[in-house]
DNA sequence: TAATTAATATACTTTATGGTATTTTTTATT
DNA sequence: AATAAAAAATACCATAAAGTATATTAATTA
């Protein structure tokens, strides 16, 4: 295979065992981080789900924060993901807002099998504990509010969304609701908050972003 | 003294030492729970923030759990009895709902001493790991939802508020506006986000509650 | 102030923790 | 199929965990 040249190894070696066994470690793993927390989360929790030994942990990762990393990786990639395949559906910066809205109706049933919603566990778990992570957290949410803000000032430059809105200030208040929709529905067990929550939400674009 | 009749005891007995031991614990422990949560919370963070050894921690609490759900019921007494306090200055019901928002627009700054939002904190803390204070959490998030619903009716009854008001489904949104307001402020180390959330709060209550 | 009671410190137990060096087993290569 | 390389299991280690029995000190009462 020609490949080989290219890439200087043989593809076989890259994607067996060891990568095999590591992608199973994180699924295994990322929803007991997510649920239990960093301190929660024993080694002994990890070699439970995944029927490995601690040695086989300690080969495929450095250590328990290492892990504790790659899980809220993953987990965020799950959620942004999911949220990304949607927004691709809308057209307009509108409809890819609305769209927005449309996956986090969904949400709580969405994040159930990854343990809920990494942004809210983490982001709480971590806060005073552990720096790291934190900071990711707090990175990925302005981030979020940041692509929000764009979007709409895309929509506002291509005659879509009211000219006089405040994309930055509608962004944040966009994020507050989403997240006390997260964190009510998680907490009460109840997927009806976040619905109502989404649709107060594009009650909002409707009055504050729509023209005329 | 004639109350030692009553009450069948020296208050001086029970006003001493152990007592002021217990809520000495009690107020060093608070924060530290609050923060890092029941796992995350060792005997060691405890004796060390107290100066006390693991004997006389152990002499006025009967387990760390114990510890914990005093730490939580202490918290909590912190936030309700400020809020109580703005409320009753109020004196119509949508006065009283706007004490409400007044009271959560310096919540990021008034439970800093104590760790932040205990609701939030433990509600995410305890989900998935401790049974009790996680039904703790909801029981007192249901009460009070039920209570900001109660107050609505009341300015309904009273010809305040505007008759075809759902106070339910209000109440259940002004909740989810207060907890991401306050997820979001702690989470970004930002007391901002709880500002702008009660101002909107605000306009809302203007909005749809206020007659005329 | 002496006796009694209560509160705290000390020293210890047991179990669990994260992590590692080494052996064994499994997988890939020739 | 034999061998080399990689991965996983075993058996450890040191430390930290929650909790307790006992000794010591401090506070209360007569």
């Amino acid at each position: 295979m020609v490949f080989f040249i290219i890439f200087g190894e043989n593809p076989n070696k890259i994607m067996s065992k060891a990568v095999r066994t590591t992608e199973y470690i994180i699924e295994k793993v990322t929803p007991i981080f997510n649920k239990k927390g960093y301190e929660g989360t024993s080694m002994k929790d990890i070699t439970d789900a995944t029927g490995l030994t601690k040695g086989a942990i300690y080969g495929n990762f450095k250590s328990k924060e290492d892990l504790a990393l790659t899980a809220f990786n993953t987990a965020l990639k799950y959620i942004l993901t999911g949220l990304q395949t949607r927004v691709e559906i809308g057209k307009t910066p509108l409809q890819k807002l609305f769209k927005v809205t449309e996956f986090y109706s969904e949400y709580y049933e969405y994040t159930m099998d990854i343990g809920g919603c990494p942004i809210v566990n983490i982001g709480v778990d971590a806060n005073h504990q552990n720096l790291m992570l934190s900071q990711r957290v707090r990175e990925i949410i302005l981030k979020w509010q940041n692509e929000i803000s764009v979007l709409i000032d895309l929509g506002i430059k291509t005659g879509n969304i009211r000219q006089n809105t405040n994309s930055f200030s509608f962004a944040k208040r966009m994020i507050v609701l989403i997240q006390g929709g997260i964190f009510m529905s998680t907490t009460m067990k109840d997927g009806s908050y976040l619905k109502s929550t989404t649709k107060l939400i594009d009650r909002m674009i409707q009055d504050e972003l729509l023209l005329n």
